[in-house]
DNA sequence: CTAGGTTGTTCTCACATTGAGTTGTTCTCG
DNA sequence: CGAGAACAACTCAATGTGAGAACAACCTAG
């Protein structure tokens, strides 16, 4: 902050004509494979292809609450079940030709849901879908999200390793071996259930037991599980490390 | 992104107007204590409080380039003393009242430096200048400042335990010792010297031998300590953990 | 010059954590 | 009913960590 402040307070013209947006890169699990929110976009630039939901910020409303705004119109969602989507800050993106039309900053948030219904068809024309993020290149992403993305996806494998968000992508109780689903899906590689299990349950305040059982076995045959919920910790400690990634290192 | 990004492009009053900044948390090491660039505020609102260097962006420079900028204006660096500092984006703020003038949107981020001279006089009237984090309250910060900075510290002690940017405090060349008063200075607490330095050479990539040793002993005497630079490493595998903080984590 | 204290570096040892595999039991499916 | 699957608990070796000790190199004070 310097003078420029003070005068742009009696000139409103004083300061850089920029847009200020969100974007959402909302995750879920559904059958197994990691999901992510997007729209295909109806118009230039970009037309027909995929992009984050997203808009202008409002002037009477903050960032998170402006996520959460674009959640909720291309979800559909409201109430107690967007209430419990988590939604964190993920960054600001402000390459200045990000976008073709004009200067936009737009400050990216990283959603963490339980399996959600499809979304209805929605509040504007444009097709709203959750598509695994296998399926996706870059190419066929609008503006810079792919980056976005990897960025977003990135922050949700680590932060699984030292919080206990994974537990958000479940209802409100599960079984460890669900949870464990959980982190092989989002790290992409199977985990040593045993160890799991052991640590899971060692970390203070990840899970507490609800004292029930699932009421059948898997599908495919073993003793019901023990149903736990999430617990009050908000750090893992020790954290859950992935698996050594060398490659990634330098 | 939607249909008011379309409608944008042909009527550039559609979107809310928000002015976009950026804010600096600066750090460095002055005689074994943590120092953050302050600048203080000559003019309302928040007259006589200590400030972030920081401001408007402008309408050709991206987000990181606009940070490096305020930077460079409020410390004089340049050249390649600037080029070395490391600065990374840390959070947007962008509260509706975070600002009595208007809204602004500020995109903050946190640089780590080596001891740098003092601020000259610099290119506006207020002065600028390297406190000690001890010595901030929040009561004489400008604006959610201390927020920011708050966030910028937790973040500063975090990356250090997790990457190698604690090399970023010091020069080309030094001591494991002097790393290890990195360490001390910006989590707060002692290490214990043997752990630190069996750690620290066996993680692979984050220092490297010169081969050489100091002129001389410490001021208080011991022998010549060998001298490293930054290895090659971006990320510490493993990591070096601080000290349990049963405290902060739930 | 020397004694005493300080520092850099390397070891040792007890303990905790981790990865990998095994065992026993419960359950579903065909 | 038998086969296979999954949950949960265990064992064991390998690795990493905290705490302390050892020792030599070096400074300053006297």
């Amino acid at each position: 902050m310097n003078e420029q402040d003070f005068l742009a307070a009696y000139d409103p013209s004083a300061y850089p004509s920029i847009a200020v947006t969100v974007d959402v890169v909302a995750l879920t699990i559904r059958e197994g494979e990691l999901h992510l929110l997007l729209i295909r976009r109806g118009q230039p630039p970009y037309e027909g292809h995929w992009a984050l939901p997203g808009g202008f910020v409002r002037p009477d409303e903050d960032l998170a609450a402006g996520a959460r705004r674009e959640l909720a119109e291309e979800t559909g969602l409201g109430g107690e079940r967007l209430r419990r989507v988590h939604l964190e800050q993920l960054a600001s993106y402000g390459a200045v030709d990000r976008d073709p039309r004009m200067r936009v900053v737009s400050v990216a948030h990283l959603a963490f849901a339980p399996d959600l219904p499809d979304p209805a068809a929605g509040t504007d024309a444009d097709e709203a879908i959750w598509l695994p993020v296998t399926a996706l290149t870059s190419r066929q992403l609008a503006f810079d999200h792919g980056r976005i993305i990897d960025d977003g996806l990135e922050r949700a494998r680590s932060k699984l390793e030292y919080t206990p968000l994974a537990t958000r992508f479940l209802d409100g109780e599960f079984t460890i071996s669900e949870l464990r689903a959980v982190y092989e899906t989002v790290w992409g590689h199977p985990l040593h259930a045993g160890n799991f299990h052991r640590k899971v349950l060692s970390v203070p305040g990840f899970v507490e037991s609800t004292g029930a059982s699932t009421e059948r076995g898997g599908a495919r045959g073993g003793p019901r599980a023990k149903l736990y919920r999430a617990g009050d910790a908000r750090l893992l400690h020790p954290a859950l490390l992935r698996p050594a990634r060398e490659e990634t290192v330098r």
